[in-house]
DNA sequence: CTGTGTGCAAACTCTTTGCATAAGT
DNA sequence: ACTTATGCAAAGAGTTTGCACACAG
């Protein structure tokens, strides 16, 4: 589907920057990327969106169901672009985030909800490291 | 085990503010807590801390195994006074954090880690809504 | 045209750091 | 005394915001 129609499903102006934007985020396949990242991977292609619009584009992605917002600590966020149920690999040495397909992993015995709460989400983060490092 | 023994068992000496800190940390069962929070609860029981030292603290606390530091998005680091294994549920609208007791929880089909890589920590956290707010 | 989006720079929040002073042993 | 910790204020990182200009429909 070609992504300024996807944009306007999503009730998005298709901008030049949100397409651009949305080209490099859905062109190749998942992945897992920062406000800054993306902004440096667009100046290097010569798409000159600036940093805000980036984190608003961004947002509104997200909002619009087209990203998800992955928790890791540390100050950045990752976003990324696989929406469907999933849960992730994180390398601590690198900081790079991975899919894991939701098919391998399953959690039994999960509580309920505390009353008048509803769950909205799960999120399971596989923390790694080199094991080189100590 | 009173607190100044504690702390100098795990290699730091016992200053008036790591005590007062540890006091507030461990004296009523598990918590979970930012640095702020920390820093005005300390205030409030005029504990003269400054919020530098806070941080400080909760780090080598951390670092000293005394505290565990849990990953929720946005900028706050939540720092949780029971280091066991164990899991959380985290209200989105409050911004709450709570424990899930590992007991009741199980993860199966968890995927190996990737090549030269091992996994140093599972979180699971299973993120709340108030039920009455969209 | 008309309203929405963008860019810039400044503001903000949370966290860390450098260095002089204070406290622990 | 000697060493380590603390406090302050300033710096830093990541993110958000306000407002004038630009662009899509």
């Amino acid at each position: 589907m070609d992504v300024a129609k996807r944009l306007r499903e999503a009730g998005l102006r298709p901008t030049r920057q949100r397409v651009a934007l949305a080209h490099l985020l859905f062109a190749n396949g998942d992945r897992h990327i920062t406000a800054e990242a993306l902004h440096e991977e667009a100046q290097a292609r010569k798409v000159p969106v600036s940093l805000a619009t980036v984190y608003n584009t961004l947002h509104q992605f997200t909002e619009a169901g087209l990203l998800r917002e992955v928790a890791v600590e540390g100050a950045k966020t990752y976003f990324d672009t696989n929406t469907s149920n999933h849960y992730h690999f994180f390398c601590e040495t690198s900081g790079r985030l991975m899919d894991i397909s939701t098919g391998d992993i399953r959690i039994e015995g999960l509580p309920e909800a505390p009353e008048g709460m509803a769950i909205s989400r799960v999120d399971v983060l596989v923390r790694l490291t080199d094991k080189r490092r100590r």
